[in-house]
DNA sequence: AATCGTTCCTGATAGC
DNA sequence: TGCTATCAGGAACGAT
């Protein structure tokens, strides 16, 4: 029987994804009206294709923030419009005559001037949506619901006193977006390995010494999958269609079977909360020493 | 308030 | 080789 084939990994837009995108549209749509869309799946916009449609028909790009995972189209004092890319998401932007990308669902026409441009919201899976919302009371109360950002307004001080508010393993409440932001499953599993902390251990039971070495971590692997424009391991792709670099920088993610860089165990995945987990079993311990 | 289970989808893969 | 069943997963939602 075989146990150590290696199965397939789905990477998903996390942080440093949705940051790298965040950036190139800015730069891309800055200043650009919307003036027309076309969709072949209604139910990805929310609260409807046509309500959505009316109220961003001639408005024109602002700001483009993010929260978490999710860009944010600032539209005017109150109007945004929120697009999440969830697990298969791409958003492309392409001159309206370039050849058709496969699975784009929805595609926004924009002009500035005389320059059209094309805004492809491609999601194989149907997972992503857009979503319109219409007041300041609604946005500020969204974004309210999310914890803070690492690499902004996340503090050692904050980042302790959330983790010793859960009895939930680590790894789960490091994804809970409500209490951290923007941390997916694979800078999730990259952070553990990298702070030596095992995956199930509940979060109030980490040492101050662990907390530190664990908040250092997350900064590390996010600031690592920023620098190399994020993991492309299948879905994931910038907007013009390129893949990140950093799939191939990944510290345990997808990388069970081959050995451990620091200790030469064998990296191991298990399913856990529903995800796959990558972890050291050696240098990964529950209860390790210091 | 915190936590848990279910659901949405379909491409890729395992297993025969 | 070709078919079919299973797996993958972020987060909204409802239940506890």
């Amino acid at each position: 029987m075989v146990t150590n084939y290696k199965l397939q990994t789905k990477e998903m837009p996390e942080l440093p994804e949705v940051e790298t995108i965040r950036r190139q549209l800015a730069e891309e749509l800055t200043g650009y009206r919307f003036v027309d869309v076309k969709t072949e799946w209604e139910k990805s916009f929310r609260p409807s294709f046509k309500e959505v449609t009316a109220a961003i028909k001639d408005k024109t790009i602002g700001k483009i923030d993010r929260q978490a995972k999710l860009l944010i189209f600032r539209l005017d004092n109150n109007l945004d419009l929120l697009f999440h890319l969830k697990m298969t998401g791409r958003l492309l932007v392409r001159k309206p005559d370039e050849p058709t990308d496969e699975y784009t669902r929805s595609a926004f026409t924009l002009k500035k001037g005389s320059d059209i441009k094309e805004l492809r919201f491609v999601d194989s899976r149907k997972f992503g949506f857009v979503k319109l919302i219409k007041s300041k009371e609604e946005i500020n109360k969204l974004l309210a619901s999310y914890g803070p950002e690492p690499l902004k307004d996340l503090t050692l001080a904050k980042f302790s006193e959330t983790l010793k508010s859960s009895s939930r393993p680590i790894k789960l409440v490091l994804m809970d977006q409500g209490k951290i932001s923007g941390i997916g499953n694979i800078y999730v599993n990259d952070a553990l390995w990298l702070a030596k902390i095992n995956p199930k251990k509940p979060a109030k039971k980490l040492r101050p010494d662990e907390v530190k070495e664990l908040f250092g971590a997350i900064e590390k692997v996010l600031k690592e999958g920023l620098k190399y424009g994020g993991a492309s391991d299948q879905w994931y792709r910038q907007v013009h269609g390129e893949e990140g670099k950093y799939q191939e920088h990944f510290l345990v993610y997808g990388r069970n079977g081959e050995k451990c860089s620091r200790c030469g165990e064998t990296i191991n995945r298990i399913g856990f909360g529903g995800r796959g987990t990558f972890f050291c079993p050696k240098c990964q311990k529950e209860n390790r020493e210091r």
